[in-house]
DNA sequence: GTGGCGTCC
DNA sequence: CAGAGGGACGCCACT
């Protein structure tokens, strides 16, 4: 089904490839019916063309250096004058709880919507009985509408003696115009969370202005994690009141309904009272700072409300192919540990590495071929491909390892994530995790699910559509090489994009010096493992590890590489000097990545630091133009009549 | 809680 | 010389 689009002339590397789609939400056509371009999906597919791509370049370039001009500084090597950004410090705050409000009448409550109304960005934080989002129920809201000026609505603390709350259905429904308002702007840590909870009262929320989270993240992804204790810590020098002081830890910790109100109180309004308190001070460096502020405004603060719809909304997936699939394995997995104990002359756990090791190396005496940083044999799949070549046993654990994995971690797992309540499995996006500005997902992670070999396959068969609904899958094509091209400005690397190439066997076909219809599937393997190894930085030594060929001629292949495409050569040497002088490095569209270690001392850590220079822009670039496309689908989905999509 | 391993992009 | 592939998360064994 895939179909290439009308490459536009001037740009045609930057286009894409409409290949699989894997949106999380289910059409009411066939995908054929989108490649076709019918009126109805048009919108669609636009969404995803080389004219959005070049719009969205034009905007980086706003305000800011463009991006030829960043891409010649690149090249040039003459970059901005090294950091003299001054080490950033911050002042302590000072925060007296004595001040907070908790508010349990009428009057109180109405004086306070009055406060909300006045105040242009309101400190908003909801307190719930989970931390699943599917299942919390909502025990009080916090507010702060100045440093210091905060107050808690109880709804629902329900511990013997505690005092009468306020109704929480008529709370909800007098709040509700404050909380659907998009013009009333909201501060929260986190709103994705709070946003998802209030769903679960027919709450709509709008106005997520600001979310201190993102932030934090989005000022320096790595400087720690970014939570609100540690944001309170880092930015503000306050320890706040951890949720295990007043809650209890383990399997006695309290649920926040169960928590006395003279110290749930404190516990909430702090809360909010803190997040103004950080908004203030770190919106204050992303506002001076046009770049950062853009990756947060533009493409961070929109892609909340669309990550809170996705995890709500669930993917379906077959309990009964899953567990059919389970059978199976099970039945596999017994014959492969009856042949393993067998071969072994006893009996042991195939899943230990520690008993394996034993088995393999001292007893049965194979030889050791790599050791783990721990200095203990390594029984990992490499090493195991390799024996296995001369022994029996190694080709059974590689079967059952890989069996075992699906079987541990999908086939039994997944349908025991189902919510009963929308029959679907509900994943958590994590927006502020990773260094480069990716998402991550957890409970479950989405984002792994075997696609590689055909066993594994047979798990994205369980992922299914309602009836009458159709999944599509939409993909990048290359998107990290086309990157590569574009920030490396490599003229030859432009050339096969723009030619629609199949850029493997181009590759190859340079780098071996020979026609592209001349090139064989080992050559575009090897070519592969090159265009791929440069974007993480690989060494030729690891290419060769990679390759299984001497490091002689993976170092051939590389020289050969970069005589082919200097402007990528170019590129890499002026992203490491960049990287040197300034300490960060930074997309396209101006998210940055601060590099602390590369100019450590420790070679190891600097080379370390070094090829995460060179991998965070074209990773983090490719980031920012997926969220991009994901807040645009969304839009547009929102656009759509009822049910008609997802 | 950590280390080893394996899944994904 | 040693170490030499970016970014994640989950499961298991073991301490």
């Amino acid at each position: 089904m895939a179909k290439k689009l009308e490459d536009n002339k001037e740009n045609a590397y930057l286009s894409y490839q409409l290949a699989t789609i894997k949106l999380d939400c289910e059409l009411p056509y066939k995908p054929e019916e989108l490649v076709n371009r019918s009126a109805d999906n048009e919108k669609l597919v636009e969404l995803f063309t080389e004219l959005n791509f070049k719009r969205w370049l034009a905007e980086a370039q706003s305000g800011s250096a463009g991006v030829d001009a960043v891409a010649e500084r690149a090249s040039s090597g003459a970059s901005a004058p090294a950091a003299e950004k001054a080490e950033v410090t911050f002042e302590a705050a000072s925060i007296d709880r004595s001040q907070y409000e908790t508010i349990l009448t009428e009057e109180a409550f109405r004086a306070w919507m009055d406060k909300l109304d006045k105040t242009d960005v309101v400190a908003f934080d909801t307190e719930t009985d989970s931390l699943d989002y599917m299942e919390a129920n909502l025990v009080g809201i916090s507010f702060a509408v100045a440093e210091g000026e905060a107050a808690y609505l109880p709804l629902a603390h329900d511990y013997l003696d505690a005092p009468k709350q306020l109704d929480r259905d008529w709370v909800l429904a007098e709040m509700k115009p404050w909380l659907e308002n998009a013009g009333a702007l909201k501060v929260g840590q986190n709103l994705k969370y709070d946003a998802s909870v209030l769903a679960r009262y027919d709450i709509a929320m709008k106005g997520i202005a600001y979310d201190t989270m993102l932030e934090s993240y989005v000022f320096n992804s790595v400087a720690g994690k970014h939570d609100m204790d540690s944001l309170a810590m880092r930015y503000l020098q306050h320890k706040c009141i951890s949720f295990e002081e007043i809650a209890g830890k383990g399997k006695k910790q309290l649920t926040f309904n169960q928590i006395e109100m003279d110290q749930a109180s404190p516990y909430a309004a702090e809360d909010a009272d803190v997040t103004l308190r950080l908004h203030n001070v770190l919106m204050a460096h992303l506002k001076a700072d046009e770049k950062l502020k853009v990756i947060f405004e533009q493409y961070e603060m929109p892609l909340v409300p669309v990550l809170s719809r996705m995890e709500r909304h669930g993917v379906l997936i077959s309990a009964e192919m899953l567990a059919q699939q389970s059978q199976e394995i099970a039945v596999r997995l017994d014959e492969l540990e009856k042949e393993a104990f067998e071969l072994a002359g006893e009996e042991f756990n195939l899943a230990s590495p520690k008993q394996l090791q034993a088995i393999l190396f001292e007893k049965m005496g194979l030889p050791v071929v790599k050791k783990t940083p721990s200095g203990t044999p390594s029984t990992n799949e490499e090493v195991l491909q390799e024996l296995a070549l001369d022994y029996p046993l190694p080709k059974r654990i590689l079967e059952y390892r890989g069996l075992a994995k699906l079987k541990s971690t999908y086939t039994d797992k997944l349908p025991k994530m189902v919510k009963p309540a929308t029959g679907r499995v509900h994943t958590s996006y994590h927006q502020a995790v990773t260094a480069t500005g990716r998402l991550s997902s957890t409970d479950p992670n989405l984002q792994n699910i075997p696609i590689r070999n055909d066993e594994g396959r047979r798990i994205r068969q369980a992922f299914i559509a309602p009836a009458d609904k159709t999944i599509l899958a939409v993909d990048y094509s290359q998107i990290e090489l086309r990157i590569m091209a574009h920030l490396s400005g490599d003229e030859a690397l432009i050339d096969a994009f723009r030619h629609g190439k199949d850029i493997h066997s181009a590759t190859a076909a340079e780098v071996m010096g020979i026609d592209i219809s001349d090139v064989t599937s080992e050559m575009r393997r090897r070519a592969k493992a090159i265009n791929f190894g440069l974007i993480y930085g690989m060494s030729a030594f690891g290419l060769a590890k990679q390759l299984g060929i001497p490091r002689g001629e993976a170092q051939q292949y590389m020289e050969r590489y970069f005589e082919r495409y200097p402007g990528v050569r170019q590129y890499m040497e002026s992203t490491r000097l960049q990287a040197s002088e300034q300490g960060y490095v930074e997309t396209i569209f101006g998210r940055r990545l601060q590099l602390p270690e590369i100019k450590s001392s420790n070679a190891m850590r600097r080379k370390g630091a070094e090829r995460a220079a060179i991998n965070a822009p074209m990773q983090g670039t490719a980031a920012d133009i997926i969220k991009r496309a994901m807040i645009l689908v969304d839009a547009w989905i929102q656009t759509q009549p009822e049910g008609r999509v997802a």
